[in-house]
DNA sequence: TGAAACATGACAGTCACGTC
DNA sequence: GACGTGACTGTCATGTTTCA
C-alpha cells in the first residue's frame, strides 16, 4: 500500500534532469524521495513507527499507567467543529424517534466513561490539531438471522469510528493503525510444547493506556443526553475500542514491556513476546515450578503498568493458587467439585477443556438456512484455527461454492435440494463435540520431525503437518496443523492445483518454523504425490517456468528447500482427505488424519518416501516452460515458405515475386552495387533457376544424392543420365549433348509430377501457345 | 501487416465469516 | 477498530490468435 501524492509532474521532471550514468535504483529513490512515497506495508515503515511510538511510551506516575501516543500519518490538516456539530444535530434529529432505544444503549456507558475518566471535558484552544468521532451504537442482528432484533443492551454496544465512511464529506485526521501486527495465533498454538498451560487476560486492557494530553484533541466526541440539552464536548483520556491505532498501541506497550523487563523478568519477558493474542494471554512451563515462576513475573510485570490479570484457568489446581477466587474462571475452579454445568474456557474459538488438558469443538450452527447469507454465515462459524476439522470445512464450503456457482442474491431463496443437503450435513455436525484433541505434544523437548502433505483434487487442495516425537523406541505422530482451500472456479489443470497444494504446505511450515525454531533442518519433511508438481520444484537447473509456476516454484523454496520435497503413492497421504472433504462422521474415527499413515510411527529412515528426479522430457512438466520465439535464419531458400509456389497463380507473378526478394537481398548483401528500375529477363531466369532448385531440394533429395555419387544407385538416375549442373540444378542427360538448341532444352530440369511449380510451368506453356 | 479480439496473470478491492 | 480466513470481481498489462 503505497501512499503517494501526484507523482506524474515530479517523475518526469527527474527524468528529464537525470544524468544519463544515473543507475535505476538511484532513479527511483530520487523519486521516491521526491514525491515522499511511503510505503507503509514495508516491515521497515513498521519499524520506524514501532520506534517513534516506542520512543513516546511514556510512564504517567499519577495514575501509575502507560502513556502512549496516537500515531498520526504526516500531512494532518485541522478541522473545524461547526462541520461536525452540524452533522451530529443532522443525525441527532434523524434518530430522534429512535432516542429511547438508544438511550437506553448508550446513556450508561457514556456516564460509565465520563465517571471513569475515560472522557474528559474540552479545554484548550478551538484551533488545535483536532478530530471528532462518530460515537454511536452498533446493532448487532439476532444470532438467529432476524432482520431487525429487538434493541436490548445485550445484543448493542457503543463503538467509537474513528475512520468514518464519511471521510469524503468529513476528512479525518489520518491516524495511522500502526502498520503490521504479528498476531500470529500460530506462534505458540497453545504452548503444545509445554507440559503445564496457564490462560489470562488483561481486564479492560485498552482503557489502561493513557495518551498524551496533548493529542486528546486527535480524539473528542459530542454527547447529549437528551435531544434538546446543549451539546457537550469530550475528549478521550485512554485507547479507545474502535480506534484505528487501538489494537496496534495496546500491542506495542505489551512488546515493549516484554523489551524492557529481558533482565528483570526474563520469563515473562519471553512469555509476553511470543504468546499474546491482544487481551489473551498464554503461558507455560514443563515444571509447577516454571509455570508458577512465569506466573509471578508476569503478574507483576503486567501490575507495572496497572494491568490486571483475570479469567486465570489451568491444567493444574496447583498453578492457580493465590489467585483471588473471583479472578478465576469457573471451569478452573469446578476441578475439585463437579464437572457438570461449567462454563468451558475458550482460547481463539475453540474449548480447552484444561481438567483433561484437550481441546474440543463446540458447534452451534443451524440446520434450516434458505439464503446465501446465512449459508456464509453457517460455514464461517465453522471456525477452525488450527484447522483440525478442515476436511469437514471442505464439505462445507464445497456447497458454498455450488451456491455461489447459482449466481443467486445475498438474500435470494435457495434451491430445496441445497437446502436439504445441508440440513443433513449440519445434523451430523454435533458428533465433532465429541471430539477431544490433545494440547500437549510429549516430549516435544527431545528428537522431533516435521512431515507435511500436499495434495489436490479438481475441487479442493490441502496441506496437513505433523510432528513426530521420540518415547525410548516408540515414535508419536500427532497432527499439528492443516490448511485447505476450494479450487480456483476457473478451472485449472491437475498439476496447476497440486502446485497450489505445495505452496500451501511450504507456508505452513514457514509458519511452524517459529513455534519449532529447534528442529534441524534435516528432519522437515515436504511431501506430494504429484511427480509433475515435484518436477518443477526439484528441476535442476531450474529452467524459465511460465509466470504463473515460476512464482509459485519461487515462494515454495523460499521456505522449503528443493532437496526436502518427497514423494509418496497417492494411497499414503493423508492430504488427500481434505482435499476431497469429509463428513463430520468420517473424520471423528478416521486414524489416517489423526496420526497420519501408519509408517509415521517407524523409523524415519524406513519411511516409504523417495526424492524425484525431475522429469524433464515429460510433456506435462514441459507445458509450463516458457516458450521462446527465434527467428530462425537459414541460408536454404527452399527451408523457407513451403507454400510458397500454393500462393500464386501464375508462373510469371510467382516469378517476379521472387526476383524481387532476390533483388532485396542482393541489394542488401552489396550495397555498393545496387540493382534498381524494372526487373531484367536475367533477373528472371534466376528467380526460375532457385524456384526450381528449392522444389528439386525439397521433392527430389534422393535423387540429388544420388547424381552426385561416382556410380550412381537409382534406376532413375542411370536411366535418364540425371547430373548437377553448375548452378547445383538437377538436370536430364539424354542424347542431345552437340545439338544446336539451348542448353536448358538439351537439358531440361527435372520436377516431380505433383509439384505446384510444375503445374504452374505447364499452365504457363500452354497460354504461351494459346492453348 | 496491423487492428481487434481474446486469453492470461497479477493485483487491488470487496464481501462474507471468525477472533480479540 | 485490528487481525485472520476464503472467495469473487474488476482492472490493467501483456501475450496470442484471428481476420480483413
Amino acid at each position: 500500500m503505497a501512499k503517494s501524492k501526484n507523482i506524474s509532474p515530479e517523475v518526469t521532471r527527474i527524468a528529464s534532469e537525470a544524468e544519463p550514468q544515473l543507475s535505476l535504483e538511484d532513479f527511483f529513490s530520487k523519486i521516491r524521495e521526491a514525491c515522499a512515497i511511503i510505503d507503509y506495508s514495508s516491515q521497515k515503515a513498521t519499524d520506524t513507527v514501532n520506534s517513534v511510538v516506542t520512543s513516546a511510551l511514556t510512564y504517567c506516575e499519577e495514575f501509575a499507567r502507560i502513556r502512549a501516543r496516537v500515531p498520526v500519518l504526516p500531512g494532518a490538516s485541522r478541522s473545524r467543529i461547526n462541520r461536525y456539530i452540524d452533522r451530529f444535530d443532522h443525525l441527532c434529529s434523524s434518530l430522534e424517534d429512535f432516542w429511547p432505544r438508544l438511550q437506553l444503549i448508550k446513556f450508561d456507558i457514556i456516564i460509565d466513561r465520563i465517571r471513569n475518566r475515560i472522557f474528559v471535558t474540552r479545554e484548550e484552544a478551538e484551533d488545535a490539531l483536532c478530530q471528532w468521532m462518530d460515537d454511536h451504537p452498533t446493532l448487532s442482528p439476532d444470532p438467529r438471522g432476524q432482520p431487525e432484533p429487538p434493541p436490548t443492551p445485550d445484543l448493542n454496544r457503543a463503538c467509537l469510528n474513528a475512520i468514518s465512511t464519511m471521510n469524503a464529506l468529513f476528512p479525518s485526521i489520518p491516524i495511522f493503525d500502526g502498520g503490521i501486527l504479528d498476531f500470529s495465533s500460530f506462534r505458540t498454538i497453545f504452548e503444545q510444547t509445554s507440559k503445564y498451560a496457564i490462560t489470562a487476560d488483561i481486564r479492560q486492557m485498552f482503557r489502561q493506556i493513557m495518551h498524551p494530553d496533548h493529542q486528546r484533541d486527535l480524539l473528542r466526541i459530542l454527547w447529549r443526553p437528551e435531544p434538546h440539552h446543549p451539546i457537550s464536548e469530550y475528549r478521550l483520556t485512554t485507547v479507545t475500542y474502535g480506534t484505528a491505532s487501538a489494537p496496534f498501541l495496546a500491542c506495542r506497550v505489551i512488546a515493549e514491556l516484554a523489551n524492557i523487563s529481558q533482565t528483570t523478568y526474563p520469563l515473562a519477558s519471553q512469555a509476553l513476546s511470543g504468546s499474546t493474542y491482544v487481551d489473551d494471554i498464554l503461558l507455560g512451563g514443563d515444571s509447577i515450578e516454571e509455570a508458577m515462576a512465569t506466573r509471578k513475573q508476569i503478574v507483576e510485570l503486567l501490575d507495572s503498568a496497572h494491568l490486571e490479570l483475570r479469567k486465570w484457568a489451568a491444567n493444574d489446581t496447583r498453578l492457580l493458587e493465590g489467585l483471588p477466587r473471583d479472578h478465576i474462571l469457573p471451569a478452573s475452579q469446578a476441578v475439585n467439585l463437579s464437572f457438570d454445568n461449567e462454563k468451558p474456557v475458550k482460547v481463539l474459538g475453540l474449548v480447552w477443556n484444561n481438567i483433561s488438558d484437550d481441546f474440543s469443538y463446540k458447534v452451534s450452527t443451524s440446520q434450516r438456512i434458505s439464503t446465501k447469507r446465512q449459508l456464509a454465515s453457517q460455514v464461517g462459524q465453522l471456525f477452525d484455527p488450527l484447522g483440525w476439522i478442515v476436511p469437514v470445512a471442505v464439505y462445507a464450503r464445497l456447497l458454498q461454492r455450488e451456491v455461489i456457482c447459482l449466481k443467486l442474491g445475498w438474500d435470494e431463496p435457495l434451491p430445496e435440494e441445497i437446502c436439504i443437503r445441508w440440513a443433513e450435513f449440519a445434523k451430523t455436525l454435533p458428533l465433532l463435540e465429541t471430539l477431544s484433541v490433545p494440547r500437549h505434544i510429549p516430549n516435544a523437548r527431545g528428537p522431533l520431525w516435521l512431515v507435511g502433505f500436499a495434495d489436490a483434487s479438481e475441487r479442493a487442495y490441502a496441506a496437513v503437518v505433523y510432528s513426530i516425537t521420540k518415547a525410548g523406541d516408540e515414535y508419536i505422530p500427532s497432527l499439528i496443523t492443516a490448511r485447505a482451500r476450494i479450487a480456483p472456479s476457473k478451472p485449472e489443470t491437475l498439476p496447476r492445483l497440486e502446485l497450489l497444494a505445495a505452496t500451501l504446505l511450504s507456508a505452513t511450515f514457514q509458519k511452524l518454523t517459529k513455534v519449532f525454531p529447534c528442529v534441524d533442518p534435516s528432519k522437515r519433511f515436504a511431501i506430494s504425490d504429484s511427480t509433475i508438481a515435484l518436477s518443477w520444484i526439484t528441476a535442476n537447473p531450474p529452467p524459465s517456468w511460465k509466470p504463473f509456476v515460476g512464482n509459485h516454484v519461487s515462494t515454495i523454496l523460499k521456505s522449503v528447500g528443493a532437496d526436502r520435497w518427497f514423494h509418496v503413492p497417492s494411497s499414503q497421504n493423508p492430504a488427500d482427505l481434505p482435499s476431497r472433504g469429509l463428513s463430520p462422521q468420517a473424520i471423528c474415527n478416521n486414524r489416517s488424519w489423526w496420526k497420519g499413515p501408519q509408517w509415521l510411527a517407524s523409523d524415519p529412515d524406513a519411511w516409504p518416501i523417495s526424492r524425484v528426479r525431475a522429469a524433464m522430457d515429460d510433456p506435462q512438466v514441459l507445458q509450463e516452460k516458457r516458450t521462446k520465439q527465434f527467428l530462425n535464419v537459414s541460408n536454404e531458400v527452399p527451408q523457407l515458405f513451403p507454400e510458397l509456389e500454393a500462393r500464386y497463380s501464375s508462373l510469371s507473378h510467382l516469378q517476379s515475386v521472387v526476383a524481387w526478394c532476390l533483388r532485396f537481398s542482393n541489394n542488401t548483401k552489396n550495397p555498393q552495387n545496387r540493382s534498381s528500375g524494372p526487373l531484367s529477363s536475367v533477373e528472371l531466369r534466376t528467380a526460375l533457376s532457385t524456384l526450381v532448385k528449392r522444389v528439386q531440394k525439397l521433392r527430389l533429395r534422393s535423387e540429388i544424392e544420388d547424381a552426385q555419387l561416382e556410380k550412381p544407385q537409382l534406376k532413375i538416375t542411370k536411366k535418364l543420365g540425371l547430373f548437377l549442373d553448375d548452378n547445383g540444378i538437377l538436370r536430364v542427360g539424354g542424347r542431345l549433348k552437340y545439338a544446336q538448341i539451348p542448353f536448358d532444352a538439351k537439358h531440361p530440369a527435372l520436377l516431380p509430377q505433383d509439384s505446384e511449380l510444375t503445374n504452374l510451368i505447364i499452365n504457363q506453356a500452354h497460354e504461351d501457345c494459346l492453348h
